[in-house]
DNA sequence: CGGACGATGCAATGCTATTGCATTGTTTCA
DNA sequence: TGAAACAATGCAATAGCATTGCATCGTCCG
């Protein structure tokens, strides 16, 4: 009997080292997605470049996929089970809160079909929005 | 009679000064959108952190709008004349090519309306799909 | 004239991402 | 088992973009 986070490395071919459970682990644990300096501080004495290289393995093997939401760090998340490298299935829009800088995958809505002129071959549709997440909308911005 | 250049730049309560007139009038030119380097390297001779804060200006003002196009650098557009720094009303789609590195702004092709769940307070939009411009895609990537 | 203000330009710094390279750990196979 | 082969790790260094500090310059009033 294999520990389960062990068993989703290996079904992506990722060979299961001490270093890859724990960035697993942490992003399972937490909702929003992160980015590598998320995952640094998450995992007290990581190395940074250890990191980096978990997180683009993981990305090559399709188990997280990249969020670029503007903040200037690229975040990561998690991927739906049926994910492969080449074909994504999560393809869903990403909220970036511009109060307390978390950005969230929002599962429940699809990234919609755009038509484009023809003579453009999309590969990639990226959707972000940004505003206020449900924990900040009721927060006023200051006390004034 | 003002040249029309710095109409535009009083227009928007910007000082028509020499570099921001360059600026504005390469931005004119280029049909593709313009990174901070991209610009520095149209202009010659032109101080990079000048041109920065011009860029920067130019966003504060409503002129030009932001893209954050994965390409590691924000690249700048201007935007249509009925612009404020409070409403935009150029929101529409922005394609970068994965080959040449361009990114365009498509002007005809609308950011739709995404519904989220209520707690969101949406501010801004960013749609941004990559893919083959129209340039680049009748070539392929090598000779093999 | 002289101060106030904005714009400019050089230097320095911050922050993120990435590469080089030596070391360590693990697997393979004779 | 033992050595080669390979993968993973960690420290150092570098690259690239963005931003800030500060002194200077120019212009516009008063
Ligand atoms: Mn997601
Ligand atoms: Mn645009
Ligand atoms: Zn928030
Ligand atoms: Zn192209």
């Amino acid at each position: 009997m294999v520990h389960p986070l062990e068993e989703t490395l290996i079904a992506r071919q990722i060979a299961p080292t001490p270093m890859r459970l724990l960035v697993l682990d942490v992003l399972q644990r937490h909702p929003a997605a992160l980015s590598l300096a998320d995952v640094e501080l998450l995992l007290e004495h990581a190395d940074r470049i250890t990191v980096h290289r978990t997180l683009k393995t993981f990305t090559e093997k399709g188990l997280v996929h990249r969020i670029e939401d503007g903040s200037g760090a690229v975040k990561f998340a998690l991927c739906e089970p049926q994910c492969t490298p080449e074909q994504h299935h999560d393809l869903h829009v990403h909220f970036f809160c511009t109060r307390c800088r978390e950005t969230s995958c929002l599962p429940t809505v699809a990234v919609p079909t755009i038509a484009l002129p023809a003579a453009y071959q999309v590969q990639e549709t990226s959707l972000v929005m940004k505003g206020l997440c449900a924990g900040c909308a009721g927060i006023p911005t200051s006390i004034s």
